[in-house]
DNA sequence: TACCTCAAGAGTGTATACAAAATACATGTA
DNA sequence: TACATGTATTTTGTATACACTCTTGAGGTA
């Protein structure tokens, strides 16, 4: 009933996943390099049939790559991975924009732009971390608005693969005026719900991503 | 070396994973029931360990639902979950007409074209289970073709959860002419590299699938 | 009868032990 | 020195044992 009793109550297995999908998203675990089980069970304090187990998810989300009788290694994304992921997910967001205007709630589309207009106060700001968060909030909570599980959950997907590299790039300067302008857009067709433009925008959006990242890889 | 070397020298995780895959797309372990940990260990003769590391990887896939200290069992689809499937499936399969247009080589749509004639053959027999097959094999090769890695692995993972109920429908007497013709079209477009003619095929036959399937669920 | 309570059994989660494979390294040879 | 060979060490894969949690159902109570 209560949320921390229900976290406690998830598997081993679970949180171990949780545990070591956020030390590849910030870097602890660098991509390309070999998994040391030993070291991190150790760390973790689990022995090693729950986290091999948690390392199969991984595997299967495509964080990780095991490797038969070799290890698990961090997956280093390819320019050309990180191109087909965000080729992929700009045409996923651009059904999620042109799904959300038909189907979401005056309301719901004013708590996306409520979140647009926080974003922009930390732009203004000039306050990375905070607007980093809040843009893949933003781009979350939009999908899920689209009100279609399975491309929620192949969103996320695609969003976890490529954090950590998004990350890398939000903390060097960049393009961030292209970036919010872009969004400048979304919000104007968002308000309009003129689902076209929107899924246009993000589709756009995500592959002038592809520019901004390419050199952060 | 040799290919079947290859395959009896991966882990017993991916054969067993592999194993209940086929299980679950042929209906023999039932939409919804519970997982029988011992049976299938028995059945499979392994021991629970990579058993259950491949229903970590079957889970991370959505073809199975792991309920901590409750066991598991093999997801059964809604209405909902199917709708949402083939709606993204369709969005996807549509950046791949798209794409195959621009990326893939003659001879490699001649390889496609190929493929639909084979089909059409069946379809005149009227011999269901070969075109069935076929028929998978054509949206996959042509979203291979795509040379997008991403997109294949995303449209791999939707097509392995409908199998089950698309297998099922292939069985039973359905408006197969109707999608019969939509691939013509298909062809058409492909053979005119007509990308923006293909990708609405691609979508819009996805989309009339719902009508198709939706029945049998 | 309807509803608790609490064993007993079955099933699930985790740790550990052992087996098999790969790697690292030392030794010998050309 | 460069390379091959065999052995020690480390790492990975699998089986099993034990602990814990759920489910079931028998017996008791209102």
């Amino acid at each position: 009933m209560v949320p921390s009793i229900a976290i406690t109550n998830r598997s081993l297995h679970d949180q171990v996943a949780n545990r070591v999908r956020d030390l590849i998203i910030d870097g602890s675990l660098e991509p390309g390099s070999r998994i040391d089980e030993a070291q991190l069970i150790e760390d973790l304090g689990v022995s090693r049939t729950p986290f091999r187990e948690a390392l199969r998810t991984l595997a299967a989300e495509g964080l990780v790559i095991v490797r038969p009788s070799k290890g698990s290694i961090v997956r280093k994304l390819t320019p050309e991975d990180v191109f087909s992921m965000l080729e992929v997910l700009g045409q996923l967001e651009r059904l999620a924009g042109e799904l959300v205007c038909v189907r979401a709630s005056d309301e719901e589309i004013e708590s996306l732009v409520t979140l647009h207009e926080r974003m922009m106060s930390y732009y203004d700001d000039r306050d990375r971390m905070p607007y980093y968060k809040l843009n893949q909030e933003f781009h979350s909570r939009l999908t899920e608005l689209s009100k279609n599980e399975t491309l929620k959950e192949m969103q996320s997907n695609i969003q976890a693969r490529l954090k950590h590299i998004r990350y890398i790039g939000s903390q060097k300067p960049g393009s961030w005026d292209g970036a919010v302008a872009d969004h400048e857009e979304m919000v104007l067709a968002l308000n309009d719900r003129d689902g076209e433009r929107l899924g246009e925008a993000m589709a756009s959006h995500l592959l002038k991503t592809w520019v901004r990242v390419k050199d952060s890889i």
